[in-house]
DNA sequence: GTATGTGAAGTAATTCACAGCT
DNA sequence: AGCTGTGAATTACTTCACATAC
Protein backbone atom coordinates (compact mmCIF):
# COMPACT_ATOMS: atom_id res chain seq x y z
CA UNK A 1 0.00 0.00 0.00
CA UNK A 2 1.39 3.19 -0.90
CA UNK A 3 0.04 7.06 0.15
CA UNK A 4 -3.01 8.19 -1.74
CA UNK A 5 -5.67 10.41 -1.52
CA UNK A 6 -8.94 8.25 -0.16
CA UNK A 7 -12.21 9.13 -1.86
CA UNK A 8 -14.58 10.54 0.67
CA UNK A 9 -16.99 7.51 -1.09
CA UNK A 10 -14.59 4.53 0.31
CA UNK A 11 -14.83 6.15 3.66
CA UNK A 12 -18.50 6.03 3.52
CA UNK A 13 -18.61 2.36 1.88
CA UNK A 14 -16.20 1.67 5.00
CA UNK A 15 -19.09 1.77 7.59
CA UNK A 16 -21.17 -0.33 5.57
CA UNK A 17 -18.47 -2.89 5.54
CA UNK A 18 -18.07 -2.31 9.14
CA UNK A 19 -22.19 -2.82 9.95
CA UNK A 20 -21.69 -5.74 7.92
CA UNK A 21 -18.75 -7.44 9.31
CA UNK A 22 -20.53 -6.90 12.70
CA UNK A 23 -23.52 -8.92 12.19
CA UNK A 24 -21.27 -11.61 10.36
CA UNK A 25 -18.97 -11.85 13.72
CA UNK A 26 -22.64 -11.65 15.68
CA UNK A 27 -23.31 -15.10 13.35
CA UNK A 28 -19.93 -16.54 14.32
CA UNK A 29 -18.72 -16.35 11.09
CA UNK A 30 -14.93 -16.76 11.19
CA UNK A 31 -14.15 -15.78 7.63
CA UNK A 32 -15.77 -13.47 4.27
CA UNK A 33 -14.66 -12.97 1.49
CA UNK A 34 -14.87 -9.56 -0.76
CA UNK A 35 -17.19 -11.08 -2.79
CA UNK A 36 -19.67 -11.73 0.03
CA UNK A 37 -19.04 -8.90 1.84
CA UNK A 38 -20.08 -6.70 -1.54
CA UNK A 39 -22.96 -8.89 -2.04
CA UNK A 40 -25.85 -7.54 -0.34
CA UNK A 41 -24.51 -3.71 -0.06
CA UNK A 42 -24.89 -4.08 -4.20
CA UNK A 43 -20.70 -3.42 -4.46
CA UNK A 44 -18.33 -5.22 -6.91
CA UNK A 45 -15.67 -7.64 -4.79
CA UNK A 46 -13.11 -5.39 -6.58
CA UNK A 47 -14.65 -2.28 -4.96
CA UNK A 48 -14.71 -3.87 -1.78
CA UNK A 49 -11.08 -4.82 -1.94
CA UNK A 50 -9.72 -1.49 -3.39
CA UNK A 51 -11.27 0.25 -0.25
CA UNK A 52 -9.84 -1.92 2.18
CA UNK A 53 -6.65 -1.48 0.26
CA UNK A 54 -6.28 1.89 0.91
CA UNK A 55 -5.52 1.38 4.63
CA UNK A 56 -3.15 -1.85 4.35
CA UNK A 57 -3.17 -5.46 3.64
CA UNK A 58 -5.97 -7.18 6.15
CA UNK A 59 -6.90 -10.10 3.76
CA UNK A 60 -5.66 -13.70 3.57
CA UNK A 61 -4.87 -14.22 -0.12
CA UNK A 62 -6.97 -17.25 -1.38
CA UNK A 63 -8.80 -16.91 1.87
CA UNK A 64 -10.43 -13.98 2.76
CA UNK A 65 -10.49 -11.46 5.54
CA UNK A 66 -11.04 -13.02 9.09
CA UNK A 67 -13.84 -11.53 10.80
CA UNK A 68 -12.94 -10.58 14.04
CA UNK A 69 -9.89 -8.84 12.75
CA UNK A 70 -11.28 -6.93 10.10
CA UNK A 71 -14.00 -5.61 12.58
CA UNK A 72 -11.46 -4.44 14.66
CA UNK A 73 -9.67 -2.69 12.23
CA UNK A 74 -12.56 -1.30 10.90
CA UNK A 75 -13.72 0.10 14.62
CA UNK A 76 -10.25 1.53 14.66
CA UNK A 77 -9.56 3.42 11.21
CA UNK A 78 -12.91 4.75 11.14
CA UNK A 79 -12.62 6.14 15.55
CA UNK A 80 -15.54 4.20 16.57
CA UNK A 81 -13.42 3.90 20.17
CA UNK A 82 -13.70 7.84 20.50
CA UNK A 83 -16.72 9.81 21.30
CA UNK A 84 -17.40 13.38 20.97
CA UNK A 85 -19.93 16.04 22.12
CA UNK A 86 -22.48 17.37 19.86
CA UNK A 87 -25.43 20.20 19.66
CA UNK A 88 -28.36 20.86 18.16
CA UNK A 89 -29.29 24.28 16.69
CA UNK A 90 -33.08 24.22 16.08
CA UNK A 91 -35.63 22.34 17.87
CA UNK A 92 -38.68 22.55 15.13
CA UNK A 93 -39.71 19.15 14.15
CA UNK A 94 -36.60 17.74 12.41
CA UNK A 95 -34.95 19.00 15.55
CA UNK A 96 -37.00 17.03 17.82
CA UNK A 97 -37.02 13.97 16.12
CA UNK A 98 -33.05 14.05 15.58
CA UNK A 99 -32.89 15.04 19.47
CA UNK A 100 -35.03 11.67 19.79
CA UNK A 101 -33.01 9.79 18.00
CA UNK A 102 -31.34 7.08 19.23
CA UNK A 103 -28.50 6.45 16.88
CA UNK A 104 -26.80 9.13 18.54
CA UNK A 105 -24.86 7.13 21.20
CA UNK A 106 -24.03 4.04 18.99
CA UNK A 107 -22.07 6.47 17.09
CA UNK A 108 -20.30 7.50 20.31
CA UNK A 109 -21.98 11.06 19.74
CA UNK A 110 -23.15 12.88 23.06
CA UNK A 111 -26.20 15.24 22.40
CA UNK A 112 -24.92 17.95 25.33
CA UNK A 113 -27.06 20.95 24.02
CA UNK A 114 -30.18 22.13 21.82
CA UNK A 115 -30.66 25.25 20.84
CA UNK A 116 -33.09 27.86 19.69
CA UNK A 117 -34.62 31.37 19.24
CA UNK A 118 -38.15 30.61 20.25
CA UNK A 119 -38.52 32.37 24.16
CA UNK A 120 -41.39 29.70 24.15
CA UNK A 121 -38.90 27.22 24.27
CA UNK A 122 -35.99 28.21 26.08
CA UNK A 123 -35.56 26.57 28.96
CA UNK A 124 -38.02 23.56 28.24
CA UNK A 125 -36.34 19.85 28.67
CA UNK A 126 -36.11 18.09 25.48
CA UNK A 127 -35.06 14.65 25.74
CA UNK A 128 -32.75 15.48 29.25
CA UNK A 129 -31.48 18.39 27.14
CA UNK A 130 -32.33 21.47 28.44
CA UNK A 131 -33.08 24.23 25.38
CA UNK A 132 -30.67 27.22 25.44
CA UNK A 133 -30.55 30.73 24.10
CA UNK A 134 -28.61 30.95 20.56
CA UNK A 135 -26.92 34.07 21.84
CA UNK A 136 -25.57 31.57 24.34
CA UNK A 137 -24.01 29.15 22.00
CA UNK A 138 -20.56 30.30 21.59
CA UNK A 139 -19.88 30.02 25.32
CA UNK A 140 -21.58 26.92 25.90
CA UNK A 141 -19.77 24.89 22.86
CA UNK A 142 -16.06 26.17 24.55
CA UNK A 143 -17.47 25.20 27.78
CA UNK A 144 -18.89 21.81 26.69
CA UNK A 145 -16.34 21.15 24.24
CA UNK A 146 -18.78 20.46 21.40
CA UNK A 147 -16.83 19.69 18.67
CA UNK A 148 -19.97 18.36 15.98
CA UNK A 149 -23.08 20.78 15.09
CA UNK A 150 -26.30 19.78 14.00
CA UNK A 151 -28.19 22.81 11.98
CA UNK A 152 -32.13 22.21 11.82
CA UNK A 153 -32.85 25.60 11.18
CA UNK A 154 -35.05 27.22 8.52
CA UNK A 155 -32.23 28.22 5.36
CA UNK A 156 -32.38 31.82 5.94
CA UNK A 157 -30.59 31.20 9.32
CA UNK A 158 -28.20 28.63 8.77
CA UNK A 159 -25.67 31.08 7.58
CA UNK A 160 -25.39 32.60 11.02
CA UNK A 161 -25.49 29.81 12.72
CA UNK A 162 -22.64 28.33 10.85
CA UNK A 163 -20.53 31.17 11.90
CA UNK A 164 -21.16 31.78 15.40
CA UNK A 165 -20.80 27.07 15.35
CA UNK A 166 -17.41 27.59 13.36
CA UNK A 167 -16.21 30.55 15.46
CA UNK A 168 -16.74 28.57 18.81
CA UNK A 169 -14.44 25.85 17.24
CA UNK A 170 -17.17 23.38 16.11
CA UNK A 171 -15.02 20.90 13.43
CA UNK A 172 -17.85 19.48 11.74
CA UNK A 173 -21.54 20.31 10.94
CA UNK A 174 -24.59 17.97 10.01
CA UNK A 175 -26.35 20.69 8.11
CA UNK A 176 -30.33 20.44 7.15
CA UNK A 177 -30.74 23.95 6.19
CA UNK A 178 -31.35 24.00 1.88
CA UNK A 179 -28.38 25.99 1.40
CA UNK A 180 -24.70 25.93 0.85
CA UNK A 181 -22.66 26.85 3.84
CA UNK A 182 -19.85 28.99 3.81
CA UNK A 183 -17.07 27.97 6.21
CA UNK A 184 -13.73 27.58 7.08
CA UNK A 185 -11.69 25.44 4.67
CA UNK A 186 -10.99 22.90 8.24
CA UNK A 187 -14.42 22.75 8.64
CA UNK A 188 -16.38 19.83 7.64
CA UNK A 189 -19.94 20.13 6.06
CA UNK A 190 -21.83 16.97 5.39
CA UNK A 191 -25.95 18.05 3.69
CA UNK A 192 -28.65 16.71 4.30
CA UNK A 193 -30.93 18.59 1.73
CA UNK A 194 -34.44 17.18 2.49
CA UNK A 195 -36.41 19.17 -0.31
CA UNK A 196 -33.84 18.24 -2.88
CA UNK A 197 -34.53 14.64 -2.20
CA UNK A 198 -38.17 14.92 -2.77
CA UNK A 199 -37.24 17.02 -5.42
CA UNK A 200 -35.67 14.95 -7.33
CA UNK A 201 -37.49 11.77 -7.35
CA UNK A 202 -40.48 13.88 -8.32
CA UNK A 203 -37.98 14.59 -11.33
CA UNK A 204 -37.79 10.88 -11.82
CA UNK A 205 -41.77 10.50 -10.96
CA UNK A 206 -42.26 13.29 -14.22
CA UNK A 207 -39.75 11.53 -16.62
CA UNK A 208 -40.34 8.10 -16.21
CA UNK A 209 -39.01 6.71 -19.46
CA UNK A 210 -37.06 9.37 -20.49
CA UNK A 211 -33.74 9.55 -18.60
CA UNK A 212 -31.74 6.59 -17.72
CA UNK A 213 -30.48 7.67 -14.30
CA UNK B 1 -27.29 19.82 -28.43
CA UNK B 2 -26.51 16.79 -28.94
CA UNK B 3 -28.41 13.39 -26.88
CA UNK B 4 -26.12 12.64 -23.74
CA UNK B 5 -26.58 10.38 -20.76
CA UNK B 6 -27.76 13.33 -18.12
CA UNK B 7 -25.90 12.85 -14.84
CA UNK B 8 -27.63 12.85 -11.80
CA UNK B 9 -25.58 15.24 -10.39
CA UNK B 10 -26.57 17.48 -13.09
CA UNK B 11 -30.44 17.08 -12.09
CA UNK B 12 -29.02 17.72 -8.46
CA UNK B 13 -28.28 20.83 -9.73
CA UNK B 14 -30.43 22.44 -11.61
CA UNK B 15 -32.94 22.58 -8.57
CA UNK B 16 -30.74 24.56 -6.96
CA UNK B 17 -30.59 26.61 -10.15
CA UNK B 18 -34.17 27.00 -10.06
CA UNK B 19 -34.14 27.84 -6.12
CA UNK B 20 -31.60 30.68 -7.46
CA UNK B 21 -33.44 32.07 -10.70
CA UNK B 22 -36.96 32.19 -8.33
CA UNK B 23 -35.23 34.80 -5.69
CA UNK B 24 -33.56 36.70 -8.78
CA UNK B 25 -37.07 36.89 -10.00
CA UNK B 26 -38.69 38.21 -6.99
CA UNK B 27 -36.22 40.73 -6.76
CA UNK B 28 -36.90 41.35 -10.27
CA UNK B 29 -33.60 40.68 -11.81
CA UNK B 30 -34.05 40.55 -15.38
CA UNK B 31 -30.45 38.88 -16.92
CA UNK B 32 -28.34 36.86 -15.02
CA UNK B 33 -24.87 35.25 -15.80
CA UNK B 34 -23.61 31.51 -15.49
CA UNK B 35 -21.05 32.90 -13.24
CA UNK B 36 -23.80 34.53 -10.91
CA UNK B 37 -25.56 31.57 -11.52
CA UNK B 38 -22.82 29.57 -10.02
CA UNK B 39 -21.39 32.12 -7.16
CA UNK B 40 -23.24 31.53 -4.30
CA UNK B 41 -23.63 27.92 -5.04
CA UNK B 42 -19.87 27.85 -5.17
CA UNK B 43 -20.14 26.21 -8.76
CA UNK B 44 -18.06 27.41 -11.70
CA UNK B 45 -19.36 29.14 -14.78
CA UNK B 46 -18.82 26.48 -16.49
CA UNK B 47 -20.22 23.75 -14.70
CA UNK B 48 -23.42 26.04 -15.35
CA UNK B 49 -23.19 26.55 -18.49
CA UNK B 50 -22.27 22.31 -18.97
CA UNK B 51 -25.85 21.56 -16.98
CA UNK B 52 -28.26 23.59 -18.71
CA UNK B 53 -26.90 22.77 -22.10
CA UNK B 54 -27.81 19.49 -21.42
CA UNK B 55 -31.19 20.57 -22.11
CA UNK B 56 -31.14 22.93 -25.01
CA UNK B 57 -29.62 26.50 -25.77
CA UNK B 58 -31.50 28.96 -22.62
CA UNK B 59 -28.94 31.65 -22.92
CA UNK B 60 -28.26 34.22 -24.86
CA UNK B 61 -24.89 34.70 -26.16
CA UNK B 62 -22.78 38.05 -24.64
CA UNK B 63 -25.76 38.61 -22.10
CA UNK B 64 -26.86 35.66 -19.67
CA UNK B 65 -29.75 34.01 -19.19
CA UNK B 66 -32.99 35.99 -18.78
CA UNK B 67 -34.63 35.25 -15.65
CA UNK B 68 -37.96 34.61 -16.00
CA UNK B 69 -37.27 32.40 -19.18
CA UNK B 70 -34.88 30.22 -17.37
CA UNK B 71 -37.40 29.57 -14.10
CA UNK B 72 -40.26 28.78 -16.69
CA UNK B 73 -38.14 26.27 -18.74
CA UNK B 74 -36.18 24.93 -15.78
CA UNK B 75 -39.48 24.46 -13.63
CA UNK B 76 -41.05 22.51 -16.81
CA UNK B 77 -37.96 20.47 -17.24
CA UNK B 78 -37.89 19.81 -13.68
CA UNK B 79 -42.00 18.63 -13.41
CA UNK B 80 -42.57 21.17 -11.00
CA UNK B 81 -45.50 21.65 -13.12
CA UNK B 82 -46.63 18.26 -12.04
CA UNK B 83 -48.19 16.58 -8.92
CA UNK B 84 -48.12 13.36 -6.72
CA UNK B 85 -49.82 11.84 -4.09
CA UNK B 86 -47.29 10.18 -1.31
CA UNK B 87 -47.45 7.99 0.95
CA UNK B 88 -45.20 7.87 4.06
CA UNK B 89 -44.57 4.32 6.22
CA UNK B 90 -43.98 4.28 9.58
CA UNK B 91 -44.53 7.09 12.25
CA UNK B 92 -42.10 7.25 14.83
CA UNK B 93 -40.23 10.54 15.57
CA UNK B 94 -38.86 10.79 12.14
CA UNK B 95 -41.96 10.05 9.58
CA UNK B 96 -43.67 12.10 12.40
CA UNK B 97 -40.99 15.18 11.65
CA UNK B 98 -41.54 14.56 8.04
CA UNK B 99 -45.41 14.55 7.91
CA UNK B 100 -45.31 18.00 9.43
CA UNK B 101 -42.33 18.99 7.15
CA UNK B 102 -44.38 21.79 5.27
CA UNK B 103 -41.80 21.12 2.55
CA UNK B 104 -43.90 18.28 0.53
CA UNK B 105 -46.75 20.85 -1.06
CA UNK B 106 -44.24 23.19 -2.24
CA UNK B 107 -42.63 20.18 -4.66
CA UNK B 108 -45.82 19.17 -5.73
CA UNK B 109 -46.39 16.19 -3.24
CA UNK B 110 -49.44 15.40 -1.63
CA UNK B 111 -49.15 13.56 1.51
CA UNK B 112 -52.14 11.33 1.34
CA UNK B 113 -51.43 8.11 3.37
CA UNK B 114 -49.69 7.31 6.63
CA UNK B 115 -49.11 3.70 7.60
CA UNK B 116 -47.35 1.88 10.85
CA UNK B 117 -47.55 -1.08 12.77
CA UNK B 118 -48.13 -0.21 15.80
CA UNK B 119 -51.80 -0.65 17.06
CA UNK B 120 -52.06 2.14 19.68
CA UNK B 121 -51.24 4.77 16.77
CA UNK B 122 -53.63 2.84 13.77
CA UNK B 123 -56.55 5.58 13.48
CA UNK B 124 -55.28 8.58 14.76
CA UNK B 125 -54.86 11.07 12.82
CA UNK B 126 -51.53 12.90 12.14
CA UNK B 127 -50.95 16.49 10.03
CA UNK B 128 -55.01 16.12 8.69
CA UNK B 129 -54.17 12.06 7.78
CA UNK B 130 -55.05 9.08 9.38
CA UNK B 131 -52.12 6.71 10.60
CA UNK B 132 -53.59 3.00 8.63
CA UNK B 133 -52.26 -0.52 9.66
CA UNK B 134 -49.04 -1.98 7.29
CA UNK B 135 -51.40 -4.59 6.22
CA UNK B 136 -53.80 -2.34 4.48
CA UNK B 137 -51.26 -0.55 2.27
CA UNK B 138 -51.60 -2.07 -0.62
CA UNK B 139 -54.85 -1.20 -1.81
CA UNK B 140 -54.78 1.85 -0.20
CA UNK B 141 -52.01 2.58 -2.67
CA UNK B 142 -53.56 1.61 -5.40
CA UNK B 143 -57.05 3.39 -4.99
CA UNK B 144 -54.82 6.33 -4.14
CA UNK B 145 -52.51 6.64 -6.76
CA UNK B 146 -49.53 6.71 -4.72
CA UNK B 147 -46.60 7.36 -6.70
CA UNK B 148 -43.90 8.08 -3.98
CA UNK B 149 -43.31 6.25 -1.23
CA UNK B 150 -41.21 6.87 1.98
CA UNK B 151 -39.51 4.48 4.10
CA UNK B 152 -39.08 5.46 8.28
CA UNK B 153 -39.00 2.38 9.64
CA UNK B 154 -36.23 0.71 11.36
CA UNK B 155 -33.82 -1.21 9.71
CA UNK B 156 -35.38 -4.87 9.75
CA UNK B 157 -38.81 -4.04 8.17
CA UNK B 158 -37.63 -1.98 5.73
CA UNK B 159 -37.21 -4.60 2.95
CA UNK B 160 -40.52 -5.63 3.50
CA UNK B 161 -42.06 -2.62 3.28
CA UNK B 162 -40.28 -1.69 0.34
CA UNK B 163 -41.47 -5.02 -1.53
CA UNK B 164 -45.16 -3.88 -0.65
CA UNK B 165 -44.74 0.12 -1.98
CA UNK B 166 -43.13 -1.43 -5.27
CA UNK B 167 -45.54 -4.27 -5.78
CA UNK B 168 -48.31 -1.91 -5.19
CA UNK B 169 -47.15 0.01 -7.84
CA UNK B 170 -45.10 2.77 -6.16
CA UNK B 171 -42.18 4.00 -8.70
CA UNK B 172 -40.29 6.49 -6.18
CA UNK B 173 -38.56 5.49 -2.79
CA UNK B 174 -37.36 7.97 -0.56
CA UNK B 175 -35.57 5.56 2.49
CA UNK B 176 -34.27 6.87 5.63
CA UNK B 177 -33.80 3.11 6.89
CA UNK B 178 -30.17 2.17 6.76
CA UNK B 179 -29.95 -0.32 4.89
CA UNK B 180 -29.45 -1.64 0.82
CA UNK B 181 -32.98 -2.02 -0.56
CA UNK B 182 -33.37 -4.50 -3.27
CA UNK B 183 -35.99 -2.73 -6.15
CA UNK B 184 -37.59 -3.85 -9.45
CA UNK B 185 -35.24 -2.02 -11.98
CA UNK B 186 -37.74 0.61 -12.99
CA UNK B 187 -37.89 1.70 -9.67
CA UNK B 188 -35.83 4.87 -7.94
CA UNK B 189 -34.70 4.85 -4.93
CA UNK B 190 -32.87 7.59 -2.83
CA UNK B 191 -31.22 7.25 0.58
CA UNK B 192 -30.84 9.33 3.71
CA UNK B 193 -28.91 7.63 6.06
CA UNK B 194 -28.05 9.84 9.15
CA UNK B 195 -26.60 7.09 10.82
CA UNK B 196 -23.80 7.15 8.68
CA UNK B 197 -24.06 10.87 7.82
CA UNK B 198 -23.17 11.13 11.52
CA UNK B 199 -20.47 8.18 11.24
CA UNK B 200 -18.92 9.75 8.32
CA UNK B 201 -18.58 12.95 10.17
CA UNK B 202 -17.29 11.48 13.34
CA UNK B 203 -14.54 9.74 11.26
CA UNK B 204 -13.28 13.11 10.11
CA UNK B 205 -13.60 14.50 13.94
CA UNK B 206 -11.26 11.65 14.52
CA UNK B 207 -8.79 12.36 12.03
CA UNK B 208 -8.51 15.23 11.59
CA UNK B 209 -5.35 16.43 9.55
CA UNK B 210 -4.63 13.58 8.58
CA UNK B 211 -7.29 12.73 5.28
CA UNK B 212 -7.31 15.30 3.02
CA UNK B 213 -11.09 15.11 1.99
C1' DG C 1 -16.79 43.48 -25.83
C1' DT C 2 -18.95 40.04 -23.30
C1' DA C 3 -20.80 35.70 -22.05
C1' DT C 4 -22.66 31.47 -24.15
C1' DG C 5 -22.11 26.55 -25.83
C1' DT C 6 -19.14 22.86 -26.40
C1' DG C 7 -15.31 19.91 -27.92
C1' DA C 8 -10.96 18.74 -25.71
C1' DA C 9 -8.23 18.13 -21.66
C1' DG C 10 -7.95 16.92 -17.14
C1' DT C 11 -9.37 14.71 -12.78
C1' DA C 12 -11.63 11.27 -10.07
C1' DA C 13 -13.84 6.95 -9.23
C1' DT C 14 -14.97 2.34 -10.66
C1' DT C 15 -14.16 -2.00 -12.85
C1' DC C 16 -11.14 -5.23 -15.06
C1' DA C 17 -7.71 -8.64 -15.05
C1' DC C 18 -4.03 -10.99 -13.47
C1' DA C 19 0.32 -11.75 -10.83
C1' DG C 20 1.34 -13.55 -6.47
C1' DC C 21 0.43 -15.43 -1.92
C1' DT C 22 -1.46 -19.31 1.12
C1' DA D 1 -7.30 -23.95 -6.40
C1' DG D 2 -8.98 -19.72 -4.55
C1' DC D 3 -8.96 -15.06 -3.33
C1' DT D 4 -6.32 -10.99 -2.34
C1' DG D 5 -3.91 -6.67 -3.83
C1' DT D 6 -3.08 -3.59 -7.35
C1' DG D 7 -1.56 -1.54 -11.71
C1' DA D 8 -4.04 -0.68 -16.13
C1' DA D 9 -8.28 0.28 -18.56
C1' DT D 10 -12.57 2.20 -18.41
C1' DT D 11 -16.13 5.14 -17.28
C1' DA D 12 -17.97 9.32 -15.21
C1' DC D 13 -17.71 13.99 -14.04
C1' DT D 14 -15.50 18.60 -14.03
C1' DT D 15 -12.77 22.31 -15.76
C1' DC D 16 -10.50 24.59 -19.47
C1' DA D 17 -10.35 27.30 -23.47
C1' DC D 18 -11.98 29.17 -27.43
C1' DA D 19 -14.87 29.71 -31.56
C1' DT D 20 -19.34 31.64 -32.04
C1' DA D 21 -23.32 34.59 -31.41
C1' DC D 22 -25.26 38.85 -29.90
Amino acid sequence: MSIKKIPETTISRLFLYLRKVTELSKLSMKRVSSAELGESLHLGAAQVRKDLGYFGHFGVSGAGYVVQELKEKLSKILGKDKTFNVAIVGTGNLGTALLAYSGFKKQGLNLVAAFDTDVNKIGKQLQGVEIKAVSHMKDIIKEKKISLGIIAVPAKGAQDVADILTNAGVKCILNFAPRYLNVPEEVKVRNVDLSRELEILSYFLGNGKKVKL
